[in-house]
DNA sequence: CACTCCGTCACC
DNA sequence: GGTGACGGAGTG
């Protein structure tokens, strides 16, 4: 703690446009985000307090522009730098989410979490804007003063929005939109909409039946939920079932509105319950509960970490569930991954991961917590955020999901609306792989991933399938709050971003994720105090926690990080240099060692 | 009151 | 004009 510390830069996504602002930010000796520049004070070649020193003394007080040529950094995330020289950054091992979707994650949260993947091109609300401060700057950027708010649209893939509707039959389409409206949450709304083969859009029952006319018979067709009443029944079934099983072996612990979101309740009837594709993936996970294993920690530990006292765990992911997850949505994976480090009650997560249905929030609770369907729009995980996302989805997210009503707000914040990468991806990707037992994950600590919402149809994010193991190792310093930690889907969309420039993978909040064909690999600088805060834990595990250091710190050495190079345009002004990566690919694109910081250069 | 449906508006 | 979203009337 006494050693210096590099200044964080952070590189926050903040305007429509996509520019990115650089700043220092002022970190509190004992924050998380401390914390992570704390640990990661090599911060690779070149690297030397000296420069630090230097970088800090010419950046401080600035604030430049930067360019972001990528729309994958979701509003307002942010991505931590470290300044290790003054042309130099390097990827801070925690990236955040925007703070305006951080204070929604107790507000209505719409903005984020409700954003579609991808979908930050939606109608704004007056929620979507944290403060004042940021409605001005926005304001200010377009549009004169619409009777509606409008979010500048990223091009996205249109089956983003669109989630497969076989229940219909094959073709068919739906969408699930939550609106963004200023009215009061308790009365927003959200359309559904479907989609025929032949590309002919139904916004309701009328016009579907109309459409099929006997065709097929959808008397018995639940147009928000995309499901026919006997599918639903037997979901219904299904999580009862789990729900069951779960109470008797999990602990009570209040859950966070964000979990909930991924399970509906089948209490409200005539709300949807999931989408199509969640539903349709969320029954293989009640059947089998696993997805990602983790490593198991000791009981004692677990109970620390439910506390919130700092502590390193450390969280594998079956290589083969991993990559069966992965293979079909990395968003599903990051979200996975984040989720398992939040301290989730035990029974939510693994009500989440076994599908199951968690008591469902009370509407004010939602409220609180800020669900919003991120949309409804990004539809959107996470949500993703996971928006509920929705972001349409999409874009649940996160936390600001607000859901017209708790039952379709989850299923809409789970990835039902998000427009996000998100939700089939995930529903196809994860939940239908073999897994452990229930009892086996209860026991090894595993923690079940949620969806984002609309997150998901808001975050819609056109997942890379490089990424087939994860190892994620839990800062101790870095307690992430289930509702005010960035959801997962920023966390994958950041790390989206960042490699899609430096093709390598870089920490987020504390976690790592690795491409790997290692079994375990670990953040280095960040696990270092973890290890020693845990040395008092039960050796085996202390032992492995230092082995796997060992292990990464020798990884370290071996290979430098890739760079993210940032070309200099004008007096502050900077421009991703044109996807120009100064590392060579092969030196860390599937080698398994993947560099623990991706360095983003400034080159003026 | 919650939900459905659709007219209408705003943007591209 | 197409699409997405909002507002509000209609309905149970």
């Amino acid at each position: 703690m006494d050693r210096k510390r590099p200044k964080l830069l952070i590189l926050r996504r903040d305007t429509v446009e996509g520019r990115m602002v650089a700043r220092h930010i002022a970190l509190e000796e004992d924050t998380a985000l401390s914390h992570a520049a704390n640990q990661a004070p090599d911060l690779g070649e070149g690297a030397n307090q000296g420069d630090q020193a230097v970088a800090e003394e010419e950046t401080r007080g600035e604030e430049a522009l930067i360019q972001l040529e990528s729309d994958m950094l979701p509003l307002g995330a942010e991505v931590q730098m470290h300044t290790v020289s003054s042309d130099r950054l390097v990827l801070a091992k925690g990236t955040r989410e925007g703070e305006g979707c951080l204070a929604q994650g107790t507000g209505e949260g719409s903005g984020c979490v409700d954003g579609p993947p991808g979908a930050w091109s939606e109608p704004l609300g007056e929620d979507d804007f944290d403060n004042e401060e940021e409605m001005e700057g926005r304001d200010n950027e377009r549009r004169p003063a619409p009777k509606r708010k409008w979010r500048w649209k990223v091009p996205v893939q249109a089956d983003d929005d669109w989630e497969d509707c076989s229940a219909l039959g094959p073709g068919w389409k739906r969408k699930v939109v939550f609106r963004r409206s200023t009215t009061l949450p308790a009365k927003r709304k959200w359309d559904t909409y479907y989609c025929s083969p032949c590309g002919d859009r139904m916004r309701s029952k009328v016009e579907l039946t109309k459409y099929l006319r006997g065709g097929v018979d959808i008397s018995r067709f639940d147009f928000q939920s995309g499901l026919f009443l006997d599918e639903k029944s037997r979901l219904k079934r299904l999580n009862h079932l789990e729900e069951v099983q779960s109470s008797s072996t999990s602990t009570s612990r209040t859950g966070t509105p964000d979990l909930d979101r991924n399970h509906t309740s089948d209490s409200l009837p005539g709300t949807p319950q999931r989408t199509p594709q969640s539903q349709a993936s969320f029954p293989h996970i009640t059947q089998s509960p696993t997805v990602v294993i983790h490593n198991s920690l000791p009981a004692t530990r677990k109970a620390s970490l439910a506390s919130g006292s700092p502590s390193l765990r450390l969280e594998q992911i079956s290589p083969q569930r991993l990559s069966s997850v992965a293979s079909s949505s990395r968003d599903v994976v990051i979200s996975h991954l984040s989720q398992s480090l939040l301290p989730l009650s035990p029974t939510k997560n693994q009500l989440l991961q076994s599908g199951l249905q968690p008591p469902s929030p009370t509407k004010n609770q939602l409220l609180q917590s800020g669900l919003q369907p991120l949309s409804p729009t990004k539809n959107q995980l996470l949500q993703s955020g996971l928006q509920p996302p929705s972001p349409t989805k999409n874009q649940l997210l996160q936390s600001g999901l607000q859901p017209p009503s708790p039952t379709k707000n989850q299923l809409l914040q789970s990835g039902l609306q998000p427009p996000s990468p998100t939700k089939n991806q995930l529903l196809q990707s994860g939940l239908q792989s073999p897994s452990p037992t229930k009892n086996q994950l209860l026991q090894s600590g595993l923690q079940p991933s949620s969806p984002t919402r609309n997150q998901l149809s808001q975050l819609r994010l056109q997942t890379p399938e490089g990424h087939r193991k994860v190892v994620v190792i839990r800062r101790p310093d870095v307690d992430l709050d289930p509702i005010t930690s960035p959801p997962p889907q920023h966390l994958s969309l950041v790390t989206q971003w960042t490699q899609q420039w430096s093709g390598s993978n870089i920490v987020l909040n504390g976690h790592r994720e690795m491409d790997t064909e290692k079994p375990t690999c670990t953040g280095r600088h960040g696990q270092v105090e973890s290890v020693e805060a845990s040395s008092h834990k039960p050796g085996s595990y202390s032992e492995r926690i230092q082995q796997l250091k060992t292990a990464n710190d020798k990884d370290a050495e071996k290979k430098q990080s890739p760079s993210i190079v940032f070309r200099k345009v004008g007096g502050d002004k900077w421009v991703l240099g044109g996807k120009q990566l100064e590392f060579k690919e092969e030196e860390f694109g599937n080698s398994g060692k993947t560099p623990l910081y991706t360095k983003v250069r400034f080159i003026t």
